[in-house]
DNA sequence: GGCGAGGTCTACAACGATGTAGCCTGGCCC
DNA sequence: GGGCCAGGCTACATCGTTGTAGACCTCGCC
């Protein structure tokens, strides 16, 4: 069987037509310099004539290079997950690489299996943005057959280059820009008192050094767990920290989304924002800009991110100092205000 | 040159190290049934303590299938193609398929680009979803040597198979549900009087059907151009038709993040959603669920359609009849209505 | 005792490209 | 005139797998 797709054209019908010998049609085609002119134009027409294109994928088997990289984040639908793959893609294409990405649902199991699993043979590295692997795991990045850059927050001191947020620096700042607004109880929503590492316990830590810094006590009620970092989650955990009566007057949400999600709570139960509450975020998703009120944020620098990722992958993959030692970049962050803290009178 | 990566295993040490031959081992990999319980654990004995993975490029050279599947959107960063991206590549997970998004930028030359790229070689076929073509185009879809199934409004007659949503009935639902509230004056955020093809024009056509199902006239000066479908552009456009004073008591966004940048507009400039203006959009896309006020949307059936185009374009790649003629899907639509339309008293 | 029908396994060629080695021609130098 | 080099091209093996054909064995049955 193995009826070939109609219409698929080889090296094989290019050389015959051109009257030369396939390796030639190669030659051609990858540019090798020591061809004729004569020879190098009857190759191109028979090329144009029969509209050939070369078979990556064989190409592949061959250099034993895909000039693809895969991107594995928890999902799509969030985002921030999709601008970010949105700048990977667009990174990686202005460097020749295609991106594949790979949900894993932010599932251990998965996460696990993305390090190893068959599409590892379709790429020539891996941006890995796990959410359920934690530090102990850091090991499951040992003895990996292909390179790997590390993103987020969950895993340090494993053998990868590795790029991050300013996680403390960020939520350290967003809350000083609380702060500096005259609030002293400020929620957390997100912050699981019991989450030791990852980008929630990093912010949390950012949170309460401001507090220190400014000489507010730190009071653990105000952290609001929030599970699964969704709007509707955000919303939820917002709904508990007004039910608990603490007498809030600012909200610190670990990411956007839940930002937003609390905003849509303070929204339903007509609390005005800043008047009563301030609420700032982080991440600068598009969709900040445009809330109602529009969301303060953090600028995480995610293009920043990207571009970062796909060099040091793409050093990795072309070996140039096999030995190099593991580096770790920190992105720039930026606070950016808007309504949801400065009031009306901010920035459009 | 040509080194292996490193820890590269093959069939060949499987085989060294379980005493068979390489064949058989690619039997047992793939399940072939004559084989005896005692070779069959040699082997596998083999395969789990080299950690053998078999390469599926050398499988899809061999095979002529790679069991990739292309996805073609504008761009990642607008929700409805994440959200779209993310249902497409659970359905084709569960049908044992992996999916190579590419991003076009809804740019006329990347779209045409997709279509005989060099990626192509690494998919058994394309879900594509132009936005930059239009119906002179549907020629380019011809003789493709790649099943393909088109998404969305651009190209009709072209031979593929074809999913789509209801965009004419799902906007004169929209529009009826804005004219059962009372409203007269109902503007199109997008809906851009020159645009005779594609969604947009669909969707108007729709608004104007609801018009004149109830006798109200259709003023063309309803109709705010918007360019690309961004939340800016949104905003913009509802600037425009408030600044034009046309005593406009309604609006149709034609998608939600349209719709969305127009609540932005009223937000900032202090106007009543829905008391004076009422919003609805179409998409609904997760965030319209958490907006202030809540945004009132249609929902196009999104699962429904990611399912049927991977159904449709297995097909078509199992070729179980090659001469099937195409088909044409137009997904299930609901309109939902929430505060935008219905104000606070309407569901939560 | 011979024969057909499985069952079990293997050798070989192929998928479509590229790396390596080497052939041939011509020109140049000593 | 022999040796050498550069330019231009080709043959062949190879990447890691799978399809095909067939070898060999055992069994059951006429």
């Amino acid at each position: 069987m193995n009826r070939r797709r109609s219409g698929a054209v080889t090296m094989h019908d290019v050389a015959a037509r051109a009257g030369v010998s396939i390796k030639t049609v190669s030659n051609v085609v990858n540019g090798y310099p020591y061809i004729r002119a004569e020879t190098r134009e009857k190759v191109e027409a028979a090329i144009a004539a029969l509209g050939y294109r070369v078979n990556v994928v064989a190409r592949n088997l061959r250099r034993g290079r895909t000039g693809m990289i895969g991107l594995a984040v928890p999902v799509l639908s969030l985002p921030y997950f999709a601008e970010l793959a949105d700048s990977v893609i667009r990174a990686a294409e202005e460097r020749g690489l295609t991106v594949l990405i790979e949900q894993t649902g932010g599932v251990r199991a998965r996460e696990l299996e993305v390090l190893h699993g068959q599409r590892r043979h379709f790429t020539d590295g891996l941006i890995y943005s796990p959410l359920a692997l934690g530090p102990d795991d850091a090991h499951e990045l040992d003895g990996l057959d292909h390179p790997l850059v590390l993103l987020g927050e969950r895993i340090f001191d494993a053998p990868a280059d590795h790029v991050t947020m300013s996680n403390v620096e960020g939520a350290r700042a967003a809350t000083q820009h609380l702060l500096d607004l005259g609030r002293r109880r400020i929620a957390v929503v997100g912050g699981d008192p019991h989450e030791t590492v990852g980008a929630a316990a990093l912010r949390v830590q950012g949170y309460a050094a401001a507090l220190a810094d400014n000489g507010v006590p730190f009071d653990p009620a105000l952290l609001g767990d929030a599970g699964l970092w969704r709007r509707a989650s955000g919303a939820q955990s917002m709904a508990r920290l007004l039910d608990a009566d603490l007498g809030v007057d600012a909200v610190l949400g670990l990411s956007d989304v839940l930002a937003l999600g609390a905003l849509h709570t303070l929204h339903l139960r007509r609390i005005d924002v800043p008047g009563r509450i301030a609420v700032i975020g982080f991440d600068d998703i598009e969709e900040a800009a445009f809330s109602a009120p529009t969301l303060s944020t953090v600028h995480p620098g995610r293009e920043q991110i990207a571009t970062t990722a796909v060099d040091l992958l793409l050093e990795r993959i072309e070996g140039r100092d096999p030995g190099a030692p593991f580096r770790r970049v920190v992105a720039d962050f930026a606070v950016v205000p808007r309504e949801s803290t400065l009031g009306r009178g901010g920035p459009a």
